[in-house]
DNA sequence: TATGAATGAGACTTCATTCAT
DNA sequence: TATGAATGAAGTCTCATTCAT
């Protein structure tokens, strides 16, 4: 029972670092990022990262695989057994706004490494990446296969539903702080992907591969 | 005569400078770049782009303004005077694509932006930004009432597009690097958007939109 | 009984830790040693150390009471009863030699002590080592007295004795790492100083001294 | 003229660092030498030495090949017209002893770096230490072949020359801080080697090797 | 105008030591 | 008795910026 209370404390502490790096790191970048400004926001001294997890490049390493890595692999298990091309689609980008909505860090960070070239991403998390575009991938080809999709290059599919998505969830703050230079229209549109907003990129989507 | 080269001189100081920074800054984002490294990149001493420019804010906001700033407005000036809507819509998305293409800066410097929440963008770059969405929404809601273009909310269209567009550009370090993990029909794909890229993201689009 | 168990575990540990501690303390100096290093080194807890022993100042000076210390005294037990002040010189001489010899961690220790002034050096090693000292005083003296060696200044005489020795023993490393600049022969003399060297150095100090 | 100035000011900025370097590094170690301590010591801000120079590693380094290599070669220089192998060793144990006594900070820097297998010996240094050992084995050898010195090992003679000159230039700490310890006669010894001290070490090591 | 030299502030990291169990 | 966790202090190094010429 000892053992157990230790094991979780020191499970918490590691959480709280993760939490508080994931945020830094989502806001700010790698190199913006500032290992006492995580540690303040873990509330734990600074030695204690290294301690339990290493420096900083361990630390993003970490962070990647850990909140990164499982949202992904999470987000492709309702596929399973979704009936339809059209159904898995919808399934998909569902799976994909969900996911994004969940976990706040998740999006600026993947941009952040698509733009510098995958730099720092650990294998585990590019493979799980690469099934994600595996998976889309099957399923356009199997609708077009079975006539009901037209046939399409899936990884532009694939980057106009991650780069809109993603680009979305990363306008909101430009599009508070610059509000005067935006239309009522564009500000109102919510925060959440979740609901409308969800929908009608499934709509676009739909309607445009759709034969 | 001599004071007439001796400006020519200095302007071309000035652009190797604003260059190498360009592409620094894109490689590496504001917080990764560093000031030796612009300089050397440059050929010049690093105090020349202070006594020049300025410090590292300043010639960040001198690359957003030269660079991105002109850009920007250049890609708005080929829709004066098309026809139709969706004619409207087809330029505008080559003429976003082929910006891309044009500039390599653009695209990353422009998303980390976006990521960041705009903490560096220029009023004037804002502005700009906030301008090529107007076009898209003037284009959409004029397809929209001559009833060739279904009701979309137009914010979301420029994320499918500009996201979409910029997430492909980015991608193509990350398609390189982890190679193993992507099919080759992903791997295959080109670097330039134009041509066979830029019509299938139109196609994609009008699909879309399209009633 | 259990007391009795208890307390030789204790001392077990102890005693491993004292010799993990030397070992380390003598290959990389008191500043260069690791707390951490010489835990690991002793299959200890880090927190171990300071319960038993004490900080590392303390665990340094336990180091030279313990190993040092004793070393030194048992190498003049031998000259007690010897005769000549040659026979005396030659036993002095084996006796450095051979101590050095049995205890490895000796020679470091001793020449970084003498390096740096001594430091850290504990009062009652400072005590044995001037005992060294004045004990090959009283045997060069007693022999000049007796005629049979020269006057000498006995502080030089002890400094190309002990200095002579423990370089010879501490350029065994230098000796191998940089091997290609020394010559075969060089190279060949045995890492022992018992036997042929020890003896070759007793030759020489005797030629010197000897009237 | 303006350029000279220019340079004059920065060599004399490195020699205060090397300066300074030395000094620590000889007092305490590389281990124990603390750059903040250094640069304290030149007075110098403590990034001019990583603009000049660069790391702990390379001031070490540079302060081996600058300080340490320069003088051992020099030491060797007076030998060249010497004439009879007695003179040549008269003239090497002197200039070693001179050596040492021109440069404070040889003898401790040399001592350790022995002691530490010669880890961060740069390879002109070790070169240069070879050549010193070369250079005697070449005197005695000639000696033993003319049949004025006896057989020797020449390593071992080198080592009693060297780590004696060695241990007695270090030993001035140890005999002044625990004084008490010491017979009025150690104390009295000069602190330098030159005159009586160098004069009985050549005497000895004389009569040690002459046949 | 241009630049090599220099620096203050602050970043990352290490390490001896203590705490809580 | 022993230890995993945690930390404060201090160390090494970097970098944007300024200085002096």
């Amino acid at each position: 029972m000892a053992s157990r209370t230790l094991n979780d404390k020191r499970d918490e502490t590691i959480r709280h670092i993760l939490e508080a790096a994931a945020k830094t790191f989502s806001e700010v970048g790698f190199e913006g990022a500032r290992m006492d400004e995580i540690a303040k926001s873990a509330a734990v001294n600074k030695a204690t990262i290294y301690y339990h997890i290493g420096d900083k490049k361990a630390l993003y390493a970490e962070v990647l695989h850990d909140i990164i890595g499982n949202a992904l692999e999470r987000s492709l298990r309702n596929l399973q057994d979704t009936q339809s091309p059209e159904e898995k689609l919808k399934t998909y980008i569902s799976s994909v706004t969900h996911t994004m909505d969940q976990n706040p860090y998740l999006a600026p960070i993947m941009m952040r490494e698509q733009i510098s070239g995958g730099h720092n991403l650990p294998d585990a998390t590019a493979q799980a990446f690469a099934n994600i575009i595996g998976t889309l991938t099957n399923i356009l080809e199997e609708g077009a296969k079975q006539g009901v999709f037209i046939e399409t290059i899936p990884f532009i599919v694939h980057s106009m539903v991650i780069g809109g998505v993603m680009f979305y969830k990363a306008s909101d703050p430009v599009r508070s702080k610059h509000s005067t230079f935006f239309p009522e229209t564009v500000k109102k549109l919510d925060k959440k992907l979740s609901g409308s907003v969800a929908e009608e990129i499934e709509k676009l989507i739909l309607r445009a591969v759709r034969k």
